[in-house]
RNA sequence: GGGUCGUUAACUCAGCCGGUAGAGUAUCUGACUUUUAAUCAGAGAGUCGCGCGUUCGAAUCGCGCACGACCCA
């Protein structure tokens, strides 16, 4: 006790006060028939200090976010999910007891409120209270009224607090679920089938990532979280199912950023007889139609710069990309030679076993990628950093494969796919043979996938959609941790200690 | 992993060259029956992130650690 804060103490104790008038802090029995939204209005008809001429009697249920209270009477706003009101509590109207505990009442808490409607001398609607019940008792003050809650560590660790007071975060996170909500229903209209796959694997695969280890008791044997779901959902193209998508979690253990959360949702689909073509036009499509959607706008800012997501977007090959974004002379692309000297130039170190490919790519990376404002699909990817996508039909050195980037930030990844065995075979052994001795990551060769395309996988095309960044784009969120509602941070070393009793 | 910045009351923040810890909001007491950042009067509230060091004396200076933010790899 003698550690805890004076307020949590002085409402500790309120509460036990109002618990030996006999009054239950924590009641279940109320249920609100009305919201404030629905209830606002309302008073479209009526003028200051009018009653509601039909005397209804609404009921609704919040959470206390502001008190004015005198001596006699007092004004409260209550919140609920759809959002404020004003109570008007009376003594004259309550009577002598009720208004006794309601004086008890503090921000914070949550409350019930039955009764009729008025408007203010200054044109508020407000609630007359005729009944007030304590639904919840709060025991911890809510921060600052007017600064709000702005410790971005408070915010994330706390989320509840940050959503009860942030009404930016209610609405970024609201944009989330509605965001979602639309790619669902863009690729159902589209007769995609929404499907599970493993998220716990024997063999990590579809991308190249530290995947977590987990351990299954029973089996005694070592898992891996999914770094992508994408040789599931290809298994499912064999089996017969021409269009699927799922959107779930995936994990990697790798490093945090603003970009990085260890993890984050991913959309994957695939569609039978496509090819990445057909996914640009999709992918396009989809993109601006759920941002015109949610922001009424395909023109929208990101961080302070202008971004236009109406169709149809810019498409480059790596190579024009380099060329044009980044200025490099076209004749130092003309063979991998050349590329090497360049990269050399840039200052790329170079991997011994990197080919020509790898640092063309890490060139483009180095050079293109953050100049990429505007929505632009990049393709032909070596096919050397692409193992799982089709070889392009004139060049095999390139694949069917493209990147979207906006704002300077990859967004999605998509290809034809491999669908040749023996050739995806080649590929998953080279992918192992090139792995580098210090190498942190370690492919290993899924052989049951190798099995499934020599049943015969149609040919297809399959992407990735990164839904994190994808809502920081559409809510202009400058961190992937304001489109998370828990991101991940350290746990805190003395909140143990802080909650629970002391004992003797 | 490296660099920069931050951590002071429940919240938002001051605190200068090292000399008794400050404000607003919130809370408590009193007044107040149409307020809306209500008002007026008064009061209480702190392990200055943690540890070590320098010093007569440290929120302040130094070193280490924890947590966080941003940038870089």
């Amino acid at each position: 006790m003698s550690e805890e804060s004076q307020i949590l103490a002085q409402r500790k104790e309120k509460a036990e006060s109002l618990a030996a008038l006999g009054v239950n802090l924590y009641i279940n029995s109320f249920k609100p028939a009305n919201s404030a939204k629905e209830l606002l209005p309302k008073g479209e008809g009526l003028g200051p200090q009018d009653a509601d001429p039909e005397g209804a009697v609404y009921s609704v249920a919040g959470r206390i976010m502001a008190m004015r209270k005198f001596g006699k009477a007092a004004f409260c706003t209550v919140a609920d999910t759809s959002g404020q009101i004003q109570i008007y509590v009376k003594l004259d109207v309550l009577g002598e007891g009720i208004f006794e505990t309601f004086k008890k009442w503090d921000i914070g808490d949550i409350v019930g409120v039955e009764g009729t409607l008025f408007k203010t001398k200054v044109g508020e609607l407000s609630i007359q209270a005729a009944k007030i019940v304590m639904i919840s008792k709060s025991l911890r003050p809510l921060p600052d009224k007017w600064h709000g809650l702005t410790d971005v560590e408070t915010r994330y660790r706390q989320r509840y607090v940050d959503l009860i007071v942030t009404p930016e975060t209610r609405e970024t996170f609201r944009k989330r679920v509605e965001i979602i909500r639309l790619v669902r229903e863009y690729l159902n209209d589209q007769n995609f089938m929404e499907v599970e796959t493993p998220m716990m694997q024997p063999i990590p695969g579809g991308a190249t990532a530290k995947p977590f280890m987990t351990h299954h008791n029973a089996l005694n044997m070592d898992l891996y979280l999914r770094i992508a779901p994408e040789l599931y959902l290809k298994r499912l193209l064999v089996g017969g199912f021409e269009r699927v998508f799922e959107i779930n979690r995936n994990f990697r253990n790798e490093g945090l950023s603003t970009r990085h959360n260890p993890e984050f949702t991913m959309l994957e689909f695939y569609q039978a007889y496509a090819t990445y073509t057909d996914l640009i036009t999709l992918t396009e499509k989809m993109i601006s139609s759920i941002c015109e959607k949610v922001n009424g706008t395909m023109k929208i800012t990101y961080q302070g710069t202008e971004v236009d997501l109406t169709p149809p977007w810019k498409v480059l090959t790596m190579d024009q990309a380099l060329v044009e974004v980044a200025g490099i002379d076209p004749a130092a692309l003309v063979d991998d030679a050349k590329v090497m000297a360049l990269a050399k130039e840039k200052g790329i170190k170079l991997e011994e076993k990197a080919g020509p490919g790898k640092v063309k790519t890490e060139l483009f990376e180095l050079l293109v990628e953050e100049k990429l404002i505007n929505p632009t699909f990049i393709t032909s990817y070596p096919t050397e950093v692409s193992p799982l996508a089709r070889r392009n039909d004139q060049d095999p050195t390139v694949t069917d494969r493209f990147e979207l980037f906006i704002t300077g930030r990859e967004l999605a990844n998509g290809f034809s796919e491999l669908n040749d065995p023996m050739d995806q075979l080649g590929r998953f052994e080279k992918q192992i043979a090139e792995r580098g001795d210090d190498d942190e990551i370690h492919p290993e060769l899924d052989a049951d996938y190798i099995r499934a395309l020599e049943y015969g996988m149609p040919s297809a095309a399959g992407e990735g959609i990164g839904i994190d960044r994808l809502v920081m784009l559409l809510t202009d969120a400058p961190s992937i941790r304001d489109v998370i509602l828990f991101p991940h941070l350290k746990p805190e070393t003395k909140l143990q200690q802080e909650v629970l009793p002391e004992k003797p």
